[in-house]
DNA sequence: GTGAAAGCGCTAACAG
DNA sequence: CTGTTAGCGCTTTCAC
């Protein structure tokens, strides 16, 4: 009997285990299954068959392990996320990212291991783990440790929502700028002239090219963008309603009209913010968030947001990651994908959505 | 020089290079490092340091996939998700749940292997994956050939929101037929009388203790459950939106005044579809769910629903499945979390919850 | 065409 | 107390 107990593992049938069946070689048998006649070893048709019935008979599964010891290759890409508890259960941002990374990983036939960064376990604490091919990395800053790490050993990965890397680091990103500059140029055309932007601050990498956009529309229709009108906030609900708690303490000729939010959830926070004071959205102030994800529905008055293409944005860093761990290495290793703006109801613009919308992503 | 290419991976530091440099034996090298002195073996502290301080020179990692291969333990945890994009992309449910097995993981030192299953590729066309120790199981269904197929191996596994399994499976449970009770209760102390539920149907397994629970409530309260009153719906957003619907085409005499929905989404859904006939809740209907993630403050009004320790579930699958790997196989092995009711503001009871909510999960 | 043999890097027996 | 040896299950030269 081949079948055992080592340790606390009932051991499977293995490749010896048919060679031996099939009455052929272990390498005969690995030759056939796994489908690349190595080297010059041609099989007969015969034991090709044999071969074949007897695994299926004995219901012989490949090793996964014992293959990638040999191979040097797993199969399995990994995901590294760094964001916490809250943020993630509320922002529709990550698992729309996970979404694409893991819809595209299957369909190249790559399992994924995901790699979770919290409180007190961050992500340069994580060594390379030789268990992936490959690594997307959903790190906000560009020097994390283990960014840097994957660079200096040329170990493959992507990151995405993050500065431009030097190879061979490839990247995929949303165009932030050009995001910034839509979200601004709308409150522009809707006659605003105190526009603030709640940024959320210079650690996160998509942050700063917002900003510019800002800044560009701002001098491109002659507006002076005064310190007072650049507050730092952050990417979560709180910073958002924190912050602008703090620029209602402002006397009210120092308020702005309009606000352009770094993303959805710290808009949320304004508008929380907003209503607080017993003033209201958009009667008193016109904003705009980023990233239009289903969340962007749910608040009150619905959010006119920078819509980020974020399923398409983790299918392709997957894609591309896969790609390169095949040996195909591809040729744009640095996309930048389009944005748009989502029209809804918090600037007063009249609106293109239906008043029935049931998200689909 | 042993630093070489091998296909396209850069090899690392091996044992052998570090029990060479330190002038010993590889199986020395093995148990210092792997700090366990394995049968009747001890090291001289001399070797110990030496080892110790050549690993760290040479930046020795030990290779998971070798060590995997001989001790048949990989130090990875298996996540199964069913759910697919638009569920995921909207319900909290699912990243809180993945939120506590990840944490929970992480504490004891193991990693996650995700597998999600989406459309036309479903759990059971996964074979046991030898690379993980175990699998925590979020099937919502008890017959899932995956799930089978780890009871008849044995193969560590939690099945969490799902039906009771026979040994040795592990299960993790809310107590879904005490929620349906308490939800149930709490519209007929507000005096309804015609309390209609819109029920997930029978694939999912949580679906029946929460019917059950609903047609005790009204049983003891001398209520009578026509088939009338249990409609088939859905556990997401649109079947919830499509029964309402239908039920809103009956003859307004045979309306209930008060629903007891599923689910948040399917709630979520049923409130969508009052609202489309220009009724209101909970003017018209008191509407009730169930889960009650911060999805629940996304709608208007707010949620009253059921709340189920969805993070803690999670966390405590993780846990138990850590245990069994490590052969302390846990005394709770179907463990039954209890629920309560969060009063918002879709029963026009008076609401406990303050004016101003960040949901911190 | 085919099979024997040498590892991949590590651990766990077993002698010394 | 230590080192030698034998695998874990698979792939891949390389002789036959």
């Amino acid at each position: 009997m081949n079948r055992f107990i080592s340790g606390r593992r009932k051991m499977r049938v293995t490749l010896k285990d048919v060679a031996r069946e099939a009455e052929t070689s272990v390498a005969a048998a690995s030759a056939t299954l796994s489908g690349k006649p190595s080297g010059n070893m041609r099989i007969s048709e015969a034991t090709r068959q044999r071969v074949i019935e007897v695994a299926a008979r004995l219901g012989y599964v490949p090793n996964p392990i014992a293959r990638s010891l040999t191979t040097g290759r797993t199969g399995v890409l990994g995901l590294v996320f760094p964001y916490v508890d809250a943020f993630v259960d509320r922002n529709p941002f990550c698992s729309m990212l996970m979404n694409g990374v893991f819809t595209e990983a299957i369909q190249d036939s790559y399992n994924m291991m995901l790699y979770t960064v919290r409180d007190g376990f961050w992500a340069g604490k994580h060594k390379i783990d030789p268990r992936v091919d490959g690594l997307v990395l959903a790190l906000p800053a560009s020097d994390e440790p283990l960014l840097l790490r994957c660079r200096e050993s040329s170990f493959p990965c992507v990151a995405i929502v993050c500065a431009p890397q030097p190879d061979p680091v490839m990247t995929v990103n949303a165009d932030d700028y050009q995001g910034g500059l839509l979200a601004t140029k709308h409150l522009l055309d809707l006659g605003h002239k105190r526009i603030m932007m709640l940024h959320g601050g210079d650690l996160v990498s998509t942050n700063q090219p917002r900003l510019d956009g800002y800044r560009k529309a701002m001098q491109d229709a002659g507006m002076q963008v005064t310190p007072d009108l650049v507050v730092r906030a952050g990417f979560d609900w709180r910073p958002g309603f924190e912050a602008m708690t703090t620029v209602l303490e402002r006397p009210q000729s120092e308020w702005p009209t309009a606000i352009f939010a770094v993303n959805d959830l710290c808009a949320a926070g304004a508008i929380r913010a907003i209503k607080a004071k017993g003033l209201s959205v958009p009667e008193d102030f016109a904003i705009v968030g980023f990233d239009d994800t289903w969340f962007s529905t749910t608040t009150q008055p619905m959010l006119t947001s920078v819509r980020m293409p974020i399923k398409e944005m983790g299918a392709l860093a997957a894609r591309m990651l896969a790609s390169e761990v095949n040996g195909k290495p591809p040729t744009e290793r640095h996309p930048v994908l389009p944005v748009s703006l989502t029209i809804r109801n918090s600037c007063g613009a009249s609106t293109q959505v239906p008043a029935l919308e049931f998200p689909e992503s």
